[in-house]
DNA sequence: ATGTCGAAGGGGCTTCGA
């Protein structure tokens, strides 16, 4: 059995120690992290060391960052999208276990129309090319991370609020259909799932307390892996700890 | 209340981003 997780963390400073215990209780084989918000000499490398894991991180001062957390090293690590020149740190990919793990925590976007929505627009074009390219060359891939992206109406709390709003737009849902059609497949739709399952909560308006949330984490996973995936959930626990995260884990079970 | 959280700058608060 194999399982991977992605987790956007809101400052991997502030979450370390919530890191740490969910990594106790859950040694996947992989976690993504999203929003790390550390400059690279920064990282607590020995923290996760003396936990026994492998790491590696990709940061800048103050916003985005991601990293890459596994029991076996990871290796041919790649940081953003090749070629496509980013000042912002998105992109962590590496190989583990002969599987291809790819983290992103993808644009926010602001609002249509603005020059940050812009952004996430040539950025997801810039995405799927170069991942389009990873597909030929590992069969057992997957693409996971804060997409900033809720897929279909169901994602999404009240649709008719956010009916064309921030996360919800079509030209955002296009660009998650067409990662779908690289021949991609959503991990959490393998399976039936309770009805309102979120991935994020907004801090205010006891968002949390009300289920009032977004599905825009996901797992996409190539084909070879699709054929094995026994399970997939998003783990709302750490959501209900003291000081935590907006942002809940997801983690895909695969068989063998 | 655009209602919270986190980082940063700078030394108490505001501003930005989400």
């Amino acid at each position: 059995m194999k399982q991977f997780a992605t987790w956007n963390v809101n400052s991997l400073s502030i979450r370390l120690p919530q890191v740490l215990d969910w990594l106790a209780a859950h040694p996947v084989d992989a976690l993504v992290l999203q929003e790390t918000k550390l400059t690279d000499d920064k990282f607590p490398t020995a923290d996760f060391g003396a936990a026994g894991w492998q790491v590696q991180w990709f940061g800048q001062k103050t916003y985005n960052g991601v990293a890459l957390i596994s029991r076996e090293p990871a290796t041919d690590i790649v940081k953003n999208i090749p070629g496509f020149a980013d000042e912002q740190a998105r992109v962590i990919a590496g190989t583990v276990g002969g599987v291809r793990v790819i983290g992103g925590y993808f644009p926010n976007g602001q609002a249509p129309g603005s020059d940050k929505f812009a952004y996430k627009m040539g950025w997801l074009d810039a995405l799927r090319g170069w991942v389009g390219g990873q597909m030929q060359a590992h069969e057992q891939l997957v693409l996971m991370g804060d997409y900033n992206i809720a897929p279909e109406d169901r994602d999404v709390y009240d649709p008719v609020a956010w009916a064309g709003q921030i996360h919800c737009t079509p030209e955002e849902r296009a660009q998650f259909r067409q990662l779908v059609e690289l021949g991609l497949t959503d991990a959490f739709r393998l399976f039936e799932q309770p009805a309102k399952s979120w991935s994020w909560w907004d801090y205010r308006n006891l968002a949390f307390r009300r289920n009032q949330g977004l599905r825009i984490d996901h797992i996409l996973v190539s084909a070879a892996l699709k054929a094995r995936v026994t399970a997939c959930e998003i783990d709302r626990l750490p959501r209900k700890n003291e000081r935590p995260s907006d942002h809940a884990p997801v983690v895909v079970t695969i068989d063998r």
